[in-house]
DNA sequence: TGAAATGTTGGGGCG
DNA sequence: ACGCCCCAACATTTC
């Protein structure tokens, strides 16, 4: 008998799995361990819903491997040391893992490369960094060519699940960390059935006479007072769903598209699964982008450095109200729409004059879907400083973003209940409502909803001085 | 995957 | 009838 093991990092599932099926094709047994790193317990970038999404993950994988004769085993501390006990205690003779791109995860994994026998597999993204390369050899920085290249390789075709997997007998496991009920994220269930169960249900509608959402991702994705996204990404975070999986149902949805806005609906939301594996490629070649800007002439901007500013952005009490409604949204749930991920990152960097860095950290403690390659790609993107990124001196006006993207304030009233009875139109600048009207709604500015921050007009004619005089601009 | 400022055009009111 | 102005509507440029 033969037994490998297989780390499970943010690989949460059994189907389309192909660090599983490597192992599987090596050995007879199969021994599944999570290890509670120290690293991501005190890691001040992961926020406790993020965390208690994983165990809720966790927990159902360790449900599905029971019901297939294996078991999941948890280990608590450094990888190194627990892999190399679990192989003497097991006589296990491999290990089996995702590749992964961030400092850490590549520090630790040469770490345990050097002394055990380690095989990191792709399983992170359809194409892994490497595979989406100029003619020349060098990577692409701009998305556009990226995609085209992209799109030009082999269609992915999800693997099975195993039928079964054996896990060794009488292995000493940790008890799986339950998560806490009150950080539980209500509107994500975790695990893998769910995911599969969201996935069919955007790519081929839920089975009533309506379209598939995907359909019409093109028209209502930027509508955040409408669910019009996947609200996929938790799951692709953890791998519950694989980026396989969900790129082979945006190609089956683009065949079986019967008109050009369907097929637009789903191209456009294959593009945003090629964004994610663009941003994969930028941080697996250009590494200092965590940090640091892509481009190095902004260094150099001299940002607020407002800690009230930075304060009342993160409570939702900044005064504009789409900015509000999606904070409240983002620390109430851990997800936000991307529309509003762009006007709150924009509003913090352009507005407030906040470092980028500050908005990046704030959304890996709070997202569920958390990834550092896509937060830093988004952030670095509003930021002016990415690759392929909005040109400086484009700077979001938070009311017209409200008014085009929520026009009935509906996802206002939603977050922020005290605008409740504010009407229409006044719902997206609270702050111009005659004061009588204020009386009238109970919804006094200054008393029961604030005042804006900043003054929009002032604070975007101050961010394009500042990105111009610091950052080497003519 | 903006918004604001500036420029152009053309219809209609009016002397 | 004609020129002038106003201004919406749209286009282009600039940040």
């Amino acid at each position: 008998m033969t037994a490998a093991i297989w780390w499970i990092r943010r690989d949460l599932r059994l189907a389309d799995n192909p660090v599983l099926a490597a192992a599987l094709a090596r050995a007879d047994q199969i021994l599944p361990l999570f290890v509670l790193d120290p690293f991501f317990e005190t890691s001040t970038y992961v926020g406790v819903a993020r965390r208690a999404f994983l165990w809720g993950g966790l927990n159902e994988l360790a449900r599905e491997l029971r019901q297939m004769g294996g078991r999941l085993m948890v280990r608590r501390g450094q990888p190194l040391e627990q892999l190399r006990k679990l192989m003497q205690e097991t006589g296990a003779n491999a290990i089996f893992a995702a590749a992964d791109y961030t400092a850490y995860a590549r520090r630790r994994d040469a770490a345990v490369a050097a002394f055990l026998p380690l095989r990191l597999i792709e399983s992170h993204t359809v194409h892994p960094p490497g595979a989406v390369l100029k003619p020349t050899g060098e990577p692409y920085t701009v998305f556009t060519p990226f995609s085209r290249a992209w799109k030009n390789l082999p269609r992915p075709t999800p693997l099975p699940a195993p039928e079964r997997l054996l896990t060794p007998k009488d292995i000493a496991s940790e008890d799986i960390p339950l998560p806490v009920a009150s950080s539980l994220p209500a509107g994500f269930p975790s695990g893998e059935k769910e995911a599969a169960r969201r996935l069919r249900a955007f790519t081929e509608g839920s089975g009533t006479s309506d379209g598939a959402p995907v359909f019409s991702y093109g028209a209502t994705r930027d509508r955040v007072d409408v669910d019009g996204t996947s609200q996929l990404s938790p799951y692709l975070r953890f791998g519950m769903l694989s980026a396989r999986q969900a790129a082979a149902a945006a190609f089956d949805a683009i065949d079986r598209a019967a008109t050009a806005i369907e097929h637009k609906g789903a191209e456009t939301w294959l593009n945003e699964l090629i964004w994610r594996e663009f941003y994969y490629s930028i941080l697996h070649y250009y590494p200092h982008v965590l940090g640091q800007p892509f481009r190095p002439s902004f260094a150099g901007i001299r940002w607020s450095g407002d800690l009230d500013a930075y304060g009342a952005w993160c409570a939702g009490a900044t005064g504009y109200p789409l900015v509000d409604a999606a904070m409240r949204q983002l620390v109430q749930t851990g997800w936000m729409p991307n529309r509003a991920r762009m006007v709150t990152a924009s509003f913090l960097v352009k507005d407030l004059l906040v470092d980028w860095r500050w908005g990046e950290r704030f959304f890996m403690q709070h997202l569920l879907d958390g990834d550092p390659a896509s937060n830093n790609g988004g952030w670095q993107w509003t930021a002016g400083t990415g690759t392929d990124a909005a040109p400086y001196f484009r700077v979001f006006n938070p009311v017209v973003q409200s008014a085009k993207f929520d026009p009935d304030g509906a996802y206002i009233r939603r977050w922020l209940p005290e605008l409740a009875a504010v009407p229409d139109q006044h719902i997206h600048a609270p702050w111009q409502m005659p004061p009588s009207t204020q009386q009238a709604v109970n919804c006094i500015i200054g008393r029961h909803y604030p005042p804006p921050i900043v003054d929009h007009a002032w604070a975007r004619e101050r961010a394009l001085a500042a990105y111009q005089s610091d950052s080497g601009r003519p």
